[in-house]
DNA sequence: ACGTAAGGCTTACGCCGTAAGTCTCCTCCG
DNA sequence: CGGAGGAGACTTACGGCGTAAGCCTTACGT
């Protein structure tokens, strides 16, 4: 893997080292994690790891963030391989076939985040989402389009499935906070949300069913551009989806 | 509020003080926490907050984990007060009123913690639950039991639910970590478990139908004592109330 | 009146992320 | 083939964190 093979004896002649790269960063922390748990991941520890010191980390990731997002990208590649390892729905499904194949999706994402129980915790804290998390929720979308879905009943049941739509239960759209503290404002207002915007839109080919309905959503709330749903709305709609299945189960116990 | 009046001038005679306690310390932390963000609440940030220096903290708080779960605790005697403000269901109530009054509750649980975005992400992190919180709970467990729910379908809904119940959207339960990590075990393991279990029994008559319930669930799963559900099973659970519910929405769209 | 302990303060330690600077090769170009 | 340049390692150091350990004052109970 070296350039050459000349491995360069160094001074003491040590083995080659494969020169480290942010792909073998990035995996060694996975794997740090894993084994020793989120916390135990520092930059020292992970340096320490590959044998290295901890600024020399810096040539690779720009810093814990970024080593983070990495790692986070890795996990949803992870998911994403074993997603894509699934068989494909048939041309000729028909429509009903969306719950299966979605739930099918969902449990096996589950199965890759069950062997990395940090990332949950991790993928919340992100700003914005990896390109492989992005792409997973596109399959998602594309499966529910499938069932005939209207791009506004896949935006509520996105966020009524929250992140359990990843195979764990914490919510990943923002709780409450950025959303309630920018709920005043309401137009661009030129941040970063606008970056968000522009990355969208130039990965329109890679996500096509996220961008459509985007597109569709957001022109139809008049105030918000992309701040970007109504929360209160959303939780309340994902409420009472499961008050009602509950209701139904409770009901089929009273009779 | 000083034990005498005799305000004690001190050697420069400034303010009185009031002493400071616990109570005023755990106040301050949730002020500090709303108004800076959870990251801004750090032992000597509060000191400074109150006026005195890191380590006098320690005075009434063990640690800054003690501090963290009393400001979780005081968030939820917050929410049980606005919980308690609501009109209680009338005696007489058909078992379908369970679900307005839990919506209610819930949506209440809701407007409180919108005043503090950060105590989901707290709470989330606390090793056991605050008296306050398991109480509220044991409300929301009453209010399905009017409703005609098996402790079984009672326990299953709390997962399904998940923190939705508290008014976010995060899951409460661990969302794999610990009981991957005593999936192999099964048994008692003498650890901090049975401290769990010892206060819950102790706090019996405050939450009768929580404890009443694990009773229930517990010896019905053989293998588990409180390690305590399957983690799976409930995923699915709440998974399938999600997809089932959809699907009819999308159902009626398609007809 | 005095012992005592509650509740402040000071100092110091070992972590953390990372800014800044140095040294040592490898590679590429003339 | 020789020297420039840069990539990628290392070293040192800083400020912030939680908190262990110890000191000093003050107020209270006896």
């Amino acid at each position: 893997m070296t350039s050459p093979q000349t491995a360069s004896p160094q001074t003491a002649g040590a083995a080659p080292r494969t020169t480290l790269t942010r792909a073998r960063v990035l995996e060694s922390a996975v794997a740090l994690a894993d084994r020793d748990g989120l916390g135990a991941l520092t930059m020292r520890s992970l340096a320490k790891e590959l044998g290295i010191e901890a600024m020399s980390l810096y040539h690779h990731v720009a810093n814990k963030e970024d080593l983070l997002d990495g790692v986070v990208d890795l996990v949803a590649a992870e998911i994403q391989d074993a997603v894509a390892a699934l068989e494909p729905l048939p041309a000729d499904a028909p429509p009903s076939a969306w719950k299966p194949a979605m739930r099918r999706q969902i449990l096996t994402a589950r199965s890759v985040l069950l062997r990395h129980p940090w990332a949950p915790t991790v993928l919340e804290t992100r700003k914005s989402f990896s390109l492989h998390v992005v792409r997973y929720f596109d399959s998602l979308l594309a499966l529910m389009r499938r069932g005939g879905f209207s791009y506004d009943l896949v935006h509520h049941a996105m966020h009524a499935l929250g992140s359990r739509a990843l195979g764990f239960s914490q919510e990943l759209f923002e709780p409450d906070g950025a959303a309630a503290g920018s709920a005043a404002g309401g137009l661009p207002e030129a941040g970063a949300e606008d970056e968000t915007v522009a990355m969208l839109e130039q990965m329109a080919e890679q996500v096509p069913h996220l961008v459509e309905m985007l597109a569709e959503v957001a022109h139809e709330q008049p105030g918000s551009t992309l701040g970007w749903c109504d929360d209160q709305t959303e939780f309340e709609f994902g409420l009472d989806l499961l008050l009602d299945g509950l209701d139904r189960l409770a009901a089929d116990g009273r009779r």
